[in-house]
RNA sequence: UCCCCAGUAGCUCAGUCGGCAGAGCAAGUGGCUGUUAACCACUGGGUCCGCGGUUCGAGUCCGUGCUGGGGAGCCA
């Protein structure tokens, strides 16, 4: 007999003769002649109640059940006399896996965050957690469902690289050179000698790779894994998280724009609607104002200004900030969440960057003194995007690299895609944790992923 | 990397002016009950984060290190 999922028993819309449940033991309580037993398989939120009759001949070994033992529970679906559930599972035979001793560290109770983090491989057994990790795949899965329904193909960028592209942040060097025993030429390491006879890095962005796919397939983005060795010590960072990057060929900054609000609402109108039950329990213990965040979201039209007017708003603010605002100067988080939360209320896009700020691949401005670039807003989480439209005109690349001072040899093949049919394109990159930070109301970005990995800290 | 806060029972935390180490929950045992993070009683449980210092005496004061958290920078 095949084993049934308990979020297809919970929500049965009749009584079922025979079924066959595997799970964990949540709680176990006593009655004169009989036992409830809590069990949960990971398959949803909810337990499934199991009533253990003392005349089962294992009655004894049920008794001895505790927290986190995991069972195998045969019986009926039956309506449950109780109230609180509607069924519950009235066993004619119940097998113990494996008994967890009384050492088992998750509790019937509530436990901190923090104290949680410390055991990342039992806090998916949790109420929040279990519900947390869903979310996540649903919220993976509805990626891929919003691009492919718009045409956009899915290009596996590489992990490895042999460059410092973009150069966003701190690279993670990857070697097989003898630690111990370095070569060195010229007083220097000798990379010739290591695996890929050069340098070799793990990727922090995909998009220069992806940028030659939107320019022969069109529509493409990317999701994968991206690491950064900054030594940042936040609630919103961490040294390996993923990312989403689509591109777009043909599109200016306005399509861009377009995309990533519509990317956004969909995502979270996909959670909204499919995981209602995981998402309440955010909304009830986690976030209170959740669910009204969510609807801003969905049905506000995002404010969308240059950062000239948002330096503006800035400047009027009657808010004291610690960092002054200027043109030139980059938003800081203090001015980014002002915007989003206390001015506009809403998620706000900036766009139309000083050059100064950016890096070279964002395309030139008329104006000559900006790129096309913008950045998405949204209250708590402050910065979820950051995109441009990229510049495609080969002269104005290279100019733009040598004022930088940028090696062009590197990028060479960067280069020949403007030198071949370039056109013009554009494209962004989300964080998917913060997104998911932002749909669970979740405030750590540790908690959202499974086995974190931050400065100084690689248990797991 | 910088600034701030914290570290006491398995967990969450209290501990006054420097003077006998505490509570709730959990666990164990027993009881009661179609129960819902059940309930009642009893029992066990401590390297007060480490190291050094001040003191007759340090969980408490000082120095230092480690770990965790919050904020900033950097960014997604």
């Amino acid at each position: 007999m095949e084993r049934h999922k308990i979020a297809a028993l919970i929500h049965s819309e009749t009584p079922v003769d025979t079924v066959m449940i595997k799970g964990w033991v949540r709680t176990r309580r006593d009655a004169k002649s009989f036992s409830f037993i809590e069990i949960n398989d990971g398959s949803c939120l909810g337990n499934i109640q199991v009533i253990a009759d003392a005349t089962l001949p294992e009655y004894d070994q049920v008794r001895k059940l505790t927290t986190g033992s995991a069972v195998h529970v045969s019986g009926a679906l039956v309506a449950s006399q109780g109230g609180g559930q509607r069924w519950e599972v009235q066993a004619s035979a119940i097998t113990i896996i494996s008994l967890a001793p009384e050492s088992y560290p998750l509790q019937k109770k509530r436990h901190s965050d923090e104290y949680l983090r410390s055991m990342a491989h039992l806090r998916p057994r949790t109420n929040k957690y279990g519900a947390a990790f869903r979310i996540r795949s649903e919220l993976s899965y509805a990626v891929h469902q919003f691009f492919r329904e718009r045409g956009f193909r899915y290009i596996h960028t590489p992990i490895i690289t042999g460059s410092d592209c973009e150069g966003a942040g701190e690279l993670f060097r990857i070697t097989t050179l003898d630690l111990m025993n370095v070569p060195i030429r010229d007083r220097a390491v000798d990379y010739e000698k290591d695996f890929f006879a050069t340098e070799a890095n793990l990727t922090v962005s995909g998009q220069l790779s992806v940028e030659m796919f939107a320019l022969s397939l069109g529509d493409v983005y990317t999701f994968g894994p991206t690491f950064r060795a900054e030594n940042s010590n936040t609630r919103r960072h961490a040294s390996e998280f993923w990312m989403i990057e689509p591109e777009m060929a043909f599109c200016d900054l306005a399509g861009n724009m377009d995309l990533g609000e519509d990317f956004i609402k969909a995502a979270v109108s996909f959670i909204m609607d499919n995981c209602q039950e995981d998402l309440n329990l955010f909304a009830r213990f986690v976030d209170k104002t959740l669910m009204a965040t969510l609807e801003n979201i969905t049905t506000s039209e995002f404010e969308r200004l240059p950062y000239r007017e948002a330096v503006a708003i800035l400047e009027r603010a009657k808010k004291k900030f610690e960092y002054p605002v200027s043109f030139g100067s980059d938003l800081q988080t203090e001015h980014e969440r002002y915007l989003t939360e206390k001015h506009f209320k809403k998620p706000v896009i900036v766009y139309d960057y000083p050059k100064t700020i950016k890096p070279f691949y964002m395309r030139m401005n008329d104006d000559n003194e900006t790129v096309a670039a913008m950045d998405v807003l949204v209250p708590s989480i402050g910065e979820l995007i950051g995109g441009s439209q990229r510049e495609e005109r080969l002269e104005v690349l290279e100019e733009r690299m040598d004022e930088m001072g940028l090696e062009k040899e590197p990028y060479w093949w960067y280069l020949e895609s403007r030198r071949y049919g370039s056109v013009e394109h554009s494209g962004f990159g989300l964080g998917f944790e913060r997104l998911l930070m932002l749909i669970t109301g979740i405030r750590n970005i540790r908690d959202v992923i499974p086995f974190p990995r931050t400065p100084g800290s690689i248990d797991f």
